[in-house]
DNA sequence: GTCTATATGTGGATAGAC
DNA sequence: GTCTATCCACATATAGAC
């Protein structure tokens, strides 16, 4: 708490990493992923430019805990909109719908998902956070198809769907965010309702 | 064609604007969005970094042509693919496979599209080109619904879904382009013929 | 662990000569 | 219309002091 207070000789308190990333997602949020530079984001944290090398490699090596974290956040979010309906059809809907209202309530954290630039097969975590994401649609898939195939395509049906729609609103195609997530449930029901022509 | 070889005082030919527009292409093709520098575009353009000055107002302006000479090569691309069927509902199915196509094939430009974030509402020759998209299916949902509005909201959901698909196959979580391609297709014609779901 | 100072690189943009 | 020269701002990253 008063750790404010007292500078030994280095500016900081206990836990610089976080503060960090902390200070990282700010940043993001505030001016996108071009706004990111690590320079920034130790001005906002308070330390000098050369403290963050103590904690990342790089400027990569924070970006990716970045989106780790992202990844994360969205997990715990779609996860907890799926929760609240019982019918598979109707989780699928729910995940396209809080997806769409993911991209809206955290543009710059959603688009950082996408164009962050990672190499994915260079970073096995974010593969994985990415997978546990899509992993959220199986089971309902799997109980409206019952054949593992058809489930799999399913699944990336409707989320390449509720993504397009995300995109969609963010670029100011689909009007309002209200309107928009209405729509990519309807598409996701469609797609699970149909799925015997996928 | 000789222009090459006589230097009257400055280095270049006729068209500066076109051989930078082409060199830019060149840099963004290959080196993503982030690669694209006046700098940059100037070395391979073969003069100094003064010299787009005379022939764009910045950067910015630039980047601005690229986006629209993406739009019109997408345009192009897909009304070609849409007019080898008849059928409305395999127009629709064929725009999706295009577009996929297209992201694949031309992924900077097709990138650039969505990342360059240039404030459409500033550049209304953007929003007009991204709407003529869009208006290539406008007249086969009409065929295939009938009423007006709900035609939109089939044109926007094939849409949606096909950019869905392209992103992910971009991004590795679908696997070859040509099963992304069929999947993008075939969600297109669930949408279509589900459209009174919408 | 954090600082200061610095090396190095890069890009955007303009002034003025030709 | 193009060049050369230059300014300015800014970022990444490291070395060495404390």
């Amino acid at each position: 708490m008063d750790s404010e207070v007292k500078r030994p000789s280095g500016r900081h308190h206990g836990d610089l990493r976080r503060a960090l990333e902390a200070a990282a997602m700010d940043v993001v949020a505030e001016k996108g992923l071009a706004g990111f530079t690590l320079a920034e984001v130790s001005r906002r944290a308070g330390v000098s430019v050369a403290a963050p090398y103590k904690h990342f490699a790089d400027r990569e090596a924070l970006l990716a805990t970045l989106v780790l974290r992202s990844y994360e956040e969205q997990r715990r979010r779609y996860r907890a909109a799926m929760a609240r309906v019982a019918d598979p059809v109707e989780k699928l809907a729910a995940f396209a719908s809080a997806y769409v209202r993911f991209a809206v309530d955290e543009r710059s954290l959603f688009e950082l998902t996408f164009a962050a630039g990672l190499d994915k097969r260079a970073r096995p975590e974010l593969a994985e956070a990415g997978a546990a994401l899509l992993g959220l649609l199986e089971a309902p898939a799997h109980a409206i198809c019952g054949d593992d195939q058809r489930a799999h395509r399913l699944v990336l049906a409707v989320a390449a769907c509720a993504h397009g729609h995300a995109v969609f609103v963010l670029e100011g195609v689909l009007d309002g965010p209200r309107d928009a997530r209405r729509q990519a449930a309807s598409a996701a029901r469609v797609l699970a309702n149909a799925h015997v022509a996928l």
